[in-house]
DNA sequence: CCAGACGTTGTT
DNA sequence: GTCTGG
DNA sequence: CCAGACGTTGTT
DNA sequence: GTCTGG
Protein backbone atom coordinates (compact mmCIF):
# COMPACT_ATOMS: atom_id res chain seq x y z
CA UNK A 1 0.00 0.00 0.00
CA UNK A 2 0.78 3.69 -0.02
CA UNK A 3 0.22 5.90 3.10
CA UNK A 4 2.81 8.30 2.73
CA UNK A 5 5.01 9.68 0.82
CA UNK A 6 7.76 12.89 0.51
CA UNK A 7 8.59 15.54 -1.85
CA UNK A 8 11.40 17.40 -1.14
CA UNK A 9 12.65 17.94 -4.98
CA UNK A 10 13.10 21.92 -6.09
CA UNK A 11 9.37 23.50 -7.42
CA UNK A 12 11.09 24.46 -10.44
CA UNK A 13 12.53 20.20 -11.08
CA UNK A 14 9.09 19.40 -10.47
CA UNK A 15 7.75 21.96 -12.82
CA UNK A 16 10.86 20.90 -15.36
CA UNK A 17 9.91 16.86 -14.84
CA UNK A 18 6.50 16.69 -15.41
CA UNK A 19 5.94 19.68 -18.00
CA UNK A 20 4.06 21.72 -16.38
CA UNK A 21 3.99 25.73 -17.05
CA UNK A 22 5.42 27.76 -14.65
CA UNK A 23 2.30 31.08 -14.88
CA UNK A 24 -0.33 27.54 -13.98
CA UNK A 25 0.97 27.95 -10.18
CA UNK A 26 -0.53 26.48 -7.31
CA UNK A 27 0.29 28.87 -3.81
CA UNK A 28 3.76 29.07 -3.31
CA UNK A 29 3.63 27.48 0.28
CA UNK A 30 2.24 24.68 -1.21
CA UNK A 31 5.57 23.28 -2.79
CA UNK A 32 7.45 23.66 0.05
CA UNK A 33 9.85 20.51 1.12
CA UNK A 34 7.53 17.78 2.55
CA UNK A 35 8.78 14.71 3.77
CA UNK A 36 5.61 12.79 5.40
CA UNK A 37 2.90 13.91 3.71
CA UNK A 38 -0.20 11.83 4.98
CA UNK A 39 -3.92 10.97 3.54
CA UNK A 40 -6.56 14.15 3.88
CA UNK A 41 -3.38 16.34 3.27
CA UNK A 42 -3.67 18.75 -0.35
CA UNK A 43 -1.07 17.29 -2.35
CA UNK A 44 0.07 18.22 -5.79
CA UNK A 45 -1.08 16.19 -8.86
CA UNK A 46 -0.21 17.08 -12.34
CA UNK A 47 -3.57 16.89 -14.97
CA UNK A 48 -4.43 17.69 -18.78
CA UNK A 49 -5.83 21.25 -18.72
CA UNK A 50 -8.55 22.27 -21.13
CA UNK A 51 -6.07 23.89 -23.14
CA UNK A 52 -4.27 20.86 -23.53
CA UNK A 53 -1.44 21.46 -22.17
CA UNK A 54 -0.74 20.26 -18.48
CA UNK A 55 -1.35 21.98 -15.35
CA UNK A 56 -0.13 21.77 -11.59
CA UNK A 57 -3.03 21.73 -9.34
CA UNK A 58 -3.61 21.07 -5.55
CA UNK A 59 -6.16 18.21 -4.91
CA UNK A 60 -7.08 16.56 -1.00
CA UNK A 61 -5.56 12.88 -0.48
CA UNK A 62 -8.57 10.64 -0.48
CA UNK A 63 -10.77 10.23 -3.34
CA UNK A 64 -13.97 11.98 -2.89
CA UNK A 65 -16.36 10.61 -5.97
CA UNK A 66 -18.64 13.45 -7.24
CA UNK A 67 -21.94 11.56 -6.29
CA UNK A 68 -20.60 11.22 -2.95
CA UNK A 69 -23.60 12.91 -0.01
CA UNK A 70 -20.56 13.43 2.24
CA UNK A 71 -17.25 15.75 1.43
CA UNK A 72 -15.53 12.92 3.87
CA UNK A 73 -16.24 9.01 2.41
CA UNK A 74 -16.57 6.83 5.79
CA UNK A 75 -14.47 4.30 3.78
CA UNK A 76 -11.18 4.42 3.06
CA UNK A 77 -10.08 5.76 -0.51
CA UNK A 78 -6.46 6.65 -0.50
CA UNK A 79 -5.63 4.09 -2.93
CA UNK A 80 -7.32 2.48 -5.41
CA UNK A 81 -6.08 -1.67 -6.93
CA UNK A 82 -4.95 -2.43 -10.01
CA UNK A 83 -7.28 -5.38 -9.91
CA UNK A 84 -10.93 -3.96 -9.60
CA UNK A 85 -9.78 -0.23 -10.40
CA UNK A 86 -12.31 0.08 -13.75
CA UNK A 87 -14.88 -1.59 -11.96
CA UNK A 88 -15.36 -0.15 -8.46
CA UNK A 89 -18.23 2.39 -8.65
CA UNK A 90 -16.11 5.48 -6.48
CA UNK A 91 -13.04 5.22 -8.93
CA UNK A 92 -14.64 3.89 -12.48
CA UNK A 93 -15.31 7.30 -14.13
CA UNK A 94 -12.02 8.81 -12.96
CA UNK A 95 -10.46 5.93 -14.08
CA UNK A 96 -11.91 6.80 -17.57
CA UNK A 97 -11.40 10.66 -17.42
CA UNK A 98 -9.85 11.73 -14.69
CA UNK A 99 -6.14 10.61 -14.49
CA UNK A 100 -3.50 11.98 -12.98
CA UNK A 101 0.17 12.36 -11.89
CA UNK A 102 1.20 12.51 -8.34
CA UNK A 103 4.95 14.08 -8.23
CA UNK A 104 6.75 12.48 -4.99
CA UNK A 105 9.88 11.41 -4.46
CA UNK A 106 9.95 8.64 -2.06
CA UNK A 107 7.54 6.81 -0.33
CA UNK A 108 7.55 4.57 3.08
CA UNK A 109 6.63 0.94 3.75
CA UNK A 110 5.96 -0.79 6.80
CA UNK A 111 7.73 -4.00 6.93
CA UNK A 112 6.28 -6.85 9.76
CA UNK A 113 9.18 -7.96 11.80
CA UNK A 114 7.46 -10.29 14.44
CA UNK A 115 5.73 -8.18 16.50
CA UNK A 116 6.70 -4.51 15.38
CA UNK A 117 7.02 -3.01 12.01
CA UNK A 118 10.00 -1.18 10.18
CA UNK A 119 9.48 1.33 8.10
CA UNK A 120 11.36 1.65 4.97
CA UNK A 121 12.02 4.43 2.94
CA UNK A 122 11.61 3.62 -1.09
CA UNK A 123 13.13 5.84 -3.86
CA UNK A 124 14.34 5.67 -7.39
CA UNK A 125 17.75 4.89 -7.62
CA UNK A 126 19.05 7.84 -9.06
CA UNK A 127 16.86 9.54 -6.23
CA UNK A 128 14.36 11.59 -8.99
CA UNK A 129 10.87 12.98 -9.12
CA UNK A 130 8.81 10.66 -10.35
CA UNK A 131 4.83 10.15 -10.49
CA UNK A 132 2.78 8.04 -8.59
CA UNK A 133 -0.70 6.60 -11.26
CA UNK A 134 -3.33 8.37 -9.84
CA UNK A 135 -7.26 9.35 -10.29
CA UNK A 136 -9.08 12.53 -8.95
CA UNK A 137 -12.54 13.90 -8.93
CA UNK A 138 -14.54 17.05 -8.14
CA UNK A 139 -16.62 17.28 -5.10
CA UNK A 140 -19.32 19.99 -4.88
CA UNK A 141 -21.62 20.22 -2.15
CA UNK A 142 -23.08 23.37 -0.04
CA UNK A 143 -20.38 24.34 0.97
CA UNK A 144 -17.48 25.19 -1.95
CA UNK A 145 -15.82 22.44 -3.73
CA UNK A 146 -12.56 20.64 -3.35
CA UNK A 147 -10.47 18.33 -6.11
CA UNK A 148 -9.26 14.62 -4.54
CA UNK A 149 -6.92 12.22 -5.69
CA UNK A 150 -6.25 8.83 -5.11
CA UNK A 151 -3.12 6.24 -5.95
CA UNK A 152 -3.45 3.46 -7.98
CA UNK A 153 -1.83 0.34 -6.11
CA UNK A 154 -0.74 -3.48 -7.31
CA UNK A 155 1.42 -6.46 -6.13
CA UNK A 156 4.62 -5.56 -5.13
CA UNK A 157 7.84 -6.54 -7.09
CA UNK A 158 11.44 -6.28 -7.30
CA UNK A 159 12.73 -4.71 -4.26
CA UNK A 160 9.70 -3.95 -3.02
CA UNK A 161 8.55 -7.66 -3.06
CA UNK A 162 11.01 -8.09 0.24
CA UNK A 163 9.44 -5.31 2.39
CA UNK A 164 5.15 -5.28 1.65
CA UNK A 165 2.99 -6.76 -0.42
CA UNK A 166 1.38 -4.14 -2.24
CA UNK A 167 2.97 -1.04 -3.64
CA UNK A 168 2.18 2.20 -5.59
CA UNK A 169 1.88 2.25 -9.29
CA UNK A 170 5.14 4.57 -10.41
CA UNK A 171 4.41 5.80 -14.28
CA UNK A 172 7.57 5.56 -17.02
CA UNK A 173 7.61 9.05 -17.95
CA UNK A 174 7.35 7.98 -21.59
CA UNK A 175 3.22 6.92 -20.43
CA UNK A 176 2.75 10.30 -19.09
CA UNK A 177 1.12 11.38 -22.31
CA UNK A 178 -0.91 8.85 -22.34
CA UNK A 179 -1.78 8.65 -18.91
CA UNK A 180 -3.00 11.91 -19.07
CA UNK A 181 -4.64 11.79 -22.25
CA UNK A 182 -8.84 11.87 -21.51
CA UNK A 183 -9.23 10.32 -24.89
CA UNK A 184 -8.23 7.08 -23.69
CA UNK A 185 -10.65 5.12 -22.24
CA UNK A 186 -10.15 1.57 -23.08
CA UNK A 187 -9.03 -0.27 -19.83
CA UNK A 188 -7.18 -2.45 -22.12
CA UNK A 189 -4.80 0.67 -23.36
CA UNK A 190 -4.39 1.82 -19.91
CA UNK A 191 -3.95 -1.33 -18.04
CA UNK A 192 -0.35 -1.41 -19.82
CA UNK A 193 0.66 1.97 -18.67
CA UNK A 194 0.22 0.35 -15.08
CA UNK A 195 2.32 -2.95 -15.61
CA UNK A 196 4.60 -1.23 -17.48
CA UNK A 197 5.71 1.01 -14.07
CA UNK A 198 9.69 1.86 -12.65
CA UNK A 199 9.49 -1.13 -9.75
CA UNK A 200 12.79 -2.57 -10.91
CA UNK A 201 14.38 1.03 -10.53
CA UNK A 202 13.34 1.64 -6.81
CA UNK A 203 15.82 1.29 -3.48
CA UNK A 204 14.80 1.33 -0.28
CA UNK A 205 16.41 1.55 3.43
CA UNK A 206 15.30 1.05 6.72
CA UNK A 207 14.13 4.51 8.33
CA UNK A 208 13.63 5.36 12.65
CA UNK A 209 9.67 5.10 13.90
CA UNK A 210 10.29 8.85 13.73
CA UNK A 211 8.33 8.72 10.72
CA UNK A 212 4.89 7.55 12.09
CA UNK A 213 4.09 10.10 13.61
CA UNK A 214 2.25 12.90 11.32
CA UNK A 215 3.47 15.29 13.17
CA UNK A 216 7.04 15.24 12.24
CA UNK A 217 7.55 16.35 8.78
CA UNK A 218 11.47 17.13 8.73
CA UNK A 219 13.89 15.80 6.60
CA UNK A 220 15.06 13.87 9.89
CA UNK A 221 12.08 11.35 8.88
CA UNK A 222 14.05 9.84 5.73
CA UNK A 223 17.62 9.57 7.60
CA UNK A 224 18.52 5.98 7.77
CA UNK A 225 18.19 4.11 11.18
C1' DC B 1 -39.62 -1.86 -6.93
C1' DC B 2 -36.65 0.90 -3.17
C1' DA B 3 -32.69 1.01 0.13
C1' DG B 4 -28.18 0.95 0.81
C1' DA B 5 -23.55 0.59 -0.48
C1' DC B 6 -19.87 2.49 -2.83
C1' DG B 7 -12.64 0.84 0.19
C1' DT B 8 -7.82 -0.75 1.36
C1' DT B 9 -4.50 -3.15 4.07
C1' DG B 10 -3.25 -6.72 6.91
C1' DT B 11 -4.33 -10.31 9.95
C1' DT B 12 -6.88 -14.39 11.35
C1' DG C 1 -11.93 -2.27 19.37
C1' DT C 2 -12.77 1.21 15.95
C1' DC C 3 -13.09 5.65 14.02
C1' DT C 4 -11.14 10.22 12.94
C1' DG C 5 -7.48 13.35 11.92
C1' DG C 6 -3.13 14.43 9.91
C1' DC D 1 0.02 4.87 6.65
C1' DC D 2 0.10 5.72 12.09
C1' DA D 3 -1.46 8.38 16.22
C1' DG D 4 -4.85 9.64 19.02
C1' DA D 5 -9.37 9.88 20.52
C1' DC D 6 -13.21 7.64 22.16
C1' DG D 7 -18.46 12.10 26.24
C1' DT D 8 -22.08 14.94 28.47
C1' DT D 9 -24.06 18.72 30.95
C1' DG D 10 -23.66 22.98 32.57
C1' DT D 11 -21.03 26.86 33.69
C1' DT D 12 -17.44 30.33 32.53
C1' DG E 1 -24.16 7.81 -10.57
C1' DT E 2 -24.82 2.81 -10.63
C1' DC E 3 -24.94 -1.71 -8.81
C1' DT E 4 -26.40 -5.15 -5.31
C1' DG E 5 -29.45 -7.04 -1.99
C1' DG E 6 -33.90 -7.70 -0.16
Amino acid sequence: MCGRFSLHTPEADIRAAFGVEPSMSVPADQLQPRYNITPSQDIAVVRSSSGGGRELAMARWGLVPGWSQQARPKFSTINARMESVAEKPTYRAAFRRRRCLIPADGFYEWQLAGDHKIPHYIQLQDESVFAFAGLWDHWQGEQPGFDSCAIITLPASGVMATIHSRMPAILAAADYNAWLDRGLADKSEIMPLLEHNLSGELQAYAVSNYVNSPKHTGARCIEPR
